[in-house]
DNA sequence: GTGATTGCAAAGCGTTTGCACCGTA
DNA sequence: TACGGTGCAAACGCTTTGCAATCAC
C-alpha cells in the first residue's frame, strides 16, 4: 500500500518546503507521502494512523504542525463535509470544485468555469461583490454505485 | 433590538416543535427568537450571549438542546464558512445557495436553478451519481463595501 | 554547532453527558 | 401529577502550547 515512498507529488513538496525555508525531516515526509497518495480528504488522526505504518515513533502534534505548513504553502487544502470540516486533501490551483463520494470519501476536482454570469447575475441582485466561490457536489462514485 | 419577543417565523417555529411533540419553554423561545431575526449566521455562542438578553438565567447547555431539534425539524441549516463551521441560520427550504459576506457575516440566498446542466455534465465524466450540492459564494456586501 | 523540529504531557476550548431540580402540558 | 426540559458540573475529544531532547543543515 503505502510502499511507494515518495510520489512524483510527494518529492515537489518536498522541495517546495525546502525552498521556502524549512527542513525536511522523517515525520514530515510521512505526512507528506499519506496526503499525496490520497484521493481522499484525510483528518488528522487519519493522516497519523496511516503515516505511522511508514514512521511509527511520529507523534500527533506533528501532524498537526505539517497540515499547517502545507496549507500555509498551498499544497494542500481543508475540505469540509457535513460531518467533517477538518480534513484535508492535495490542492490543485485553479480547480475548487469538488466532487465527493458519500459512501467512500473519495474526491475528485471539476471544472466550473461556466459559472461567471451565475455570480454576476447575483452581485447584481443582491448588491454583493463576489470575491470567493465553493462549489461542492456529493454523491455516489462509480464504485461505490455497484457496491449498493 | 430584541425587544419584539415574536416574529412571525419565531411564531411558526414554535407551533411547528409544538405539533412534533416538543413543550414550548423560555430557554427555546429565546433561541428562536435570536435565530429568527438573525441575517448572519450565528454560532451556539454567541447565540447564548443574544438570547441571555432576553432570558438571563439560559444555560449554554440547553441552547446545544435546542439547535439540535431545530436542525432536525429543518428549521434551521448549519452553515460552513472558512473560519466556522459551527454556525446556524434560518433555513429557506429550496434555497440552497448562499451568499455569505466576509466581513460582518450577512447571509442572503439565491436561487441557482440553471445548474442541473453543469452536474450533469459532471456525473458524465467522473461517473459519481450526484445526490447533493452546496454552492456558496464569499464576499462583500453593499454596506460593508462602503466601509472599506 | 546551532537553531529548527520533535514527542510528550499538560492546558485549552467547544461540545456532550449525568443528574437532581423545575415547569409545561 | 407526570415526565420533558433545565442548569450546573464534570467528562469528553480534538487541537494547541510549553518544554527539554533530538536532528537537519
Amino acid at each position: 500500500m503505502s510502499s511507494n515512498p515518495c510520489s512524483e507529488q510527494a518529492t515537489d513538496w518536498l522541495a517546495c518546503l525546502q525552498e521556502s525555508g524549512y527542513r525536511i525531516t522523517r515525520p514530515r515526509r510521512a505526512v507528506i507521502d499519506v496526503l499525496a497518495e490520497s484521493d481522499r480528504a484525510l483528518n488528522a488522526t487519519e493522516i497519523y494512523e496511516q503515516a505511522r505504518e511508514q514512521y511509527e515513533s511520529l507523534g500527533l502534534v506533528s501532524v498537526y504542525r505539517t497540515l499547517e505548513k502545507l496549507e500555509e504553502l498551498d499544497l494542500i487544502q481543508r475540505v469540509h463535509q457535513p460531518d467533517d470540516c477538518q480534513a484535508y486533501i492535495a490542492g490543485f490551483t485553479g480547480h475548487q470544485h469538488l466532487m465527493i463520494c458519500k459512501k467512500c470519501g473519495k474526491v475528485e476536482f471539476f471544472d466550473g468555469d461556466n459559472l461567471q454570469p451565475l455570480f454576476q447575475r447575483v452581485a447584481e441582485e443582491s448588491g454583493y461583490q463576489v470575491e470567493e466561490h465553493w462549489l461542492q457536489l456529493f454523491g455516489l462514485c462509480a464504485a461505490c454505485q455497484e457496491d449498493s
